[in-house]
DNA sequence: CCAACATATGAACACGTATTCATGTGTTGA
DNA sequence: TCAACACATGAATACGTGTTCATATGTTGG
């Protein structure tokens, strides 16, 4: 569990790193490849035919999301496989998702 | 709770919505406010006192955030106080933060 | 109503980056 | 070793957007 109390002091270098990965999975291609990867190591080619983007693009993306280490990568003979890093992800995502269908609690008119 | 395991089906139109959270939320500047506002309502002025942003600056993040209903808002005589708009968003961060702090489990070189 | 305060808004610019195209690297089977 | 496959990489471009400056809107006390 991590100490959000603590009034953001220290946590200066983890702002940084928090917004990098935020960043990256603010970009709807990026997390249509994270929800492909979410629970079952898939290879490259699977998630360019079942998203329908250039391989060139995918790859280029996973790229960002491995060095963030949003995924981790597995060789199996000629093909690589790709995976959510940790359990962690798959839990932000339901939370945002969560908070989405949370209902509108702002007191001012839109 | 949410179904995760259904193949993205139906899902599409929470895509969009998920990447427009997280893209929000990717911005160092936008961070920082949502950490802010974070556990207690704080006033526009206050948020650009402690954290050295403009004014303007603050204000068109916090336009964005409200619309997002990332935060929401109250009034309170001259001043608007913003705060997170659930606890949903507190999680997200708490479990991003803990993705950080994982060990790295690749087993490629960097 | 007026001045001072608090916040919001619009336009304009600079910069990052998502995407594509072309090519490179690495792996497998014959 | 060669050809076919699977993936990675580099350059170039088009587009979105974070930031600033100036100004507008709204609120309170005298």
């Amino acid at each position: 569990m991590v100490d959000l109390s603590k009034p953001s002091a220290g946590s200066q270098a983890d702002l940084s790193q928090l917004a990098d990965l935020f960043r990256l999975m603010g970009d709807g291609s990026r997390l249509s490849i994270i929800l492909t990867c979410l629970h079952e190591p898939i290879s490259v080619s699977d998630i360019v035919a079942k998203l329908g983007l250039s391989q060139s693009l995918v790859s280029h993306h996973l790229r960002l999301l491995r060095a963030a280490r949003v995924v981790r990568s597995e060789r199996r003979g000629r093909q690589i496989f790709y995976v959510a890093a940790d359990a962690h992800i798959q839990c932000v995502i339901e939370d945002m998702l969560a908070h989405i269908q949370e209902p509108d609690q702002n007191e001012e008119d839109d």
